[in-house]
DNA sequence: CAACATAATTAGCCGAGCCTAACTTTTCAA
DNA sequence: TTGAAAAGTTAGGCTCGGCTAATTATGTTG
């Protein structure tokens, strides 16, 4: 019997800050989840009483904080979700490291294991291309430059039907 | 002086919620928006205040509801950014139709002009690469039916190294 | 034109998730 | 070993975005 246990984004926010304090070797205490999701500490005090209700870590009050089995399944697939998206944006899309990061952070909470795992699949679909000969994102980076006028002229082309269309009726 | 009105989730879905319904030709009023959203009518009276505010839309109590021109630019960057994730969610990546759709909905509050921007470009990228015979999104989906099992074993070999790391110290 | 149906709003409530200020527990060093 | 600093928690309050129940406005029809 399964537990589907849909998280709030934030609950995954606070999931994964764990997985990766304790990944990298700090240790995963409340002062560092604060620090790391940027919130105060009783924030995180709420939170980690949340995630221990759901039996996703252990978590006594005071002391280090580790993910469950169930936890680290959990922030498996919420930081793979994250290094997808990231990895789209930044390498298939080209946006610059900083913004692709913020907006994974995001967007990370929205889509689902199928979408994941396409997304997964799609990047490394364009790493095989490469080491066929056939690069991409390259090809992709010059059309853009080329025609990032028309895309945006595309864009403006419908906003302004649009105005027309509802500019009148008040 | 541009204002920056960044909204909320979801003040954006009613902003868009008015659009669509603008745009179909049944009226903008508040019981067809709570409809289209699936919320109870007061929740609509209260954002439709909140959007008057900060005059996105038009707004008399008991009348029509029409777009500002400000409203339906944000409206407009709103829908283009909706339907980008979903086209590229469906048409790139193959999934199906309303997960696609149900996705967009989640995503599209995440990603800002940017990117956005190098979506679309991306999916005019796609459609040009197959007007000169090379379909993308064949060639992605034949690699996916080949690796997907691999893609899904790559991820659960990196869960299972998880686990280690992690399972021992509670 | 009165009375009823439908649409919309007001009033009041709730939960999630954040905050600050104050208090308690733990740690560490003189 | 004791007392201050650091870490953590409790208490209480705020906003956002929902909800229901009750009320008011609109419009429709006999």
């Amino acid at each position: 019997m399964k537990t589907p246990q849909q998280l709030s984004a934030s609950l995954e926010d606070y999931l994964e800050a764990i997985y990766l304090l304790s990944r990298t070797g700090k240790a995963a205490r409340s002062k560092n989840i604060a620090e790391h999701l940027q919130v105060a500490r009783p924030s995180v005090t709420a939170a980690l009483r949340t995630l221990a209700e759901k039996e996703l870590i252990f978590y006594k009050p005071y002391g280090y904080i580790t993910l469950t089995e169930k936890g680290a399944w959990m922030a498996g697939r919420i930081v793979r979700r994250h290094a997808a998206l990231e990895e789209f944006f930044r390498d298939v899309l080209g946006v610059d490291a900083d913004a692709a990061e913020r907006a994974a952070c995001l967007a990370e909470h929205a889509i689902g294991p199928e979408i994941t795992l396409r997304l997964t699949g799609y990047l490394a679909f364009v790493e095989a291309e490469k080491k066929s000969g056939h690069n991409i994102s390259d090809s992709f980076e010059a059309f853009f430059k080329k025609h990032q006028q028309d895309i945006k002229a595309s864009c403006r082309r419908r906003v302004e039907k649009m105005h027309s269309h509802l500019a009148d009726n008040y």
